[in-house]
DNA sequence: CCTTGACCTTCCCGTCACGGGAACCTTTAT
DNA sequence: ATAAAGGTTCCCGTGACGGGAAGGTCAAGG
């Protein structure tokens, strides 16, 4: 299989597949003219790494899910410690996204959004305003 | 003030302070040293650049807040509507992971997390197992 | 045979918002 | 005099690719 079928049959961009070579990850033949020659394991790998990545996790845990997946000896603790170690990170980022959300809005129903200057936005920007005596 | 005591007072690292300056958000003045000499009104801008990064605003934003803040005829409808596409995107990124989330809790309560090879969340990874007979 | 067009190849730059660190200079304290 | 603690510029690295240039290859059609 060529790079353009491979693409279309993972779901990935011929890009992104020749990024995936240049790490590691995956490891074609070669045809005479140069081209890359995908097997259909190489193919099954690739739609593995796709489905993770669509989870969030990052290439070098992309890495070890796949080193994990070919080692048949392997502990599902450890798939499942690392699953976790994400979740917690994106645990982390949905509260964080969420508390500057909230400001966020705050702010937004704050400001009449109209023609004249005012705006409690960029009061909140400009930080605590001196007092009337200060 | 030197870039020392104002990266105290605005919360920002040196090295921020500095590449806002090559991108043009800061001009400070300099001294017969060679040093930079951050007047006051530096400084509160570096506090309004650091609240609104904290809000998740991009440097491009941050570019048109502080023009905006600085324009004394602006209508605040333009702040409001930058901060409203902004909580959009903060919207779409919270549901996206919120997504990706569910997902993920999902797997890793199906994971029995032991010594034992087999791996619901690998099986997941690797896609539509064949069938019984296929 | 030649061309067109759709593929493929490598290579290098740009992204975003800085952080790390080298090599060097100035100020401050002892 | 010296050492520590600042400051300066400059360049590389990050994560995970995308864009685009310059060129090789292959199948179809005139």
């Amino acid at each position: 299989m060529k790079i353009g079928d491979v693409a279309e049959a993972s779901g990935l961009s011929a890009k992104t597949i020749r990024y995936y070579e240049d790490i590691g990850l995956v490891r074609p033949l070669r045809g005479e003219n140069g081209y890359r020659d995908f097997a259909g394991a190489d193919v099954h790998k690739l739609r593995f790494l796709a489905r993770a990545r669509s989870l969030g996790f990052s290439i070098n845990d992309c890495r070890i899910l796949l080193s994990l997946y070919e080692d048949r000896s392997r502990a599902s603790a450890d798939v499942k410690a690392l699953a976790e170690a994400h979740l917690r990170r994106v645990d982390r980022k949905v509260a964080e996204l969420e508390g500057l959300r909230g400001t966020l809005r705050h702010l937004v129903m704050q400001c009449h959004g109209d023609e004249r200057p005012e705006c409690p936005i960029l009061d909140d920007l400009a930080g605590p305003k001196a007092g009337h005596d200060g």
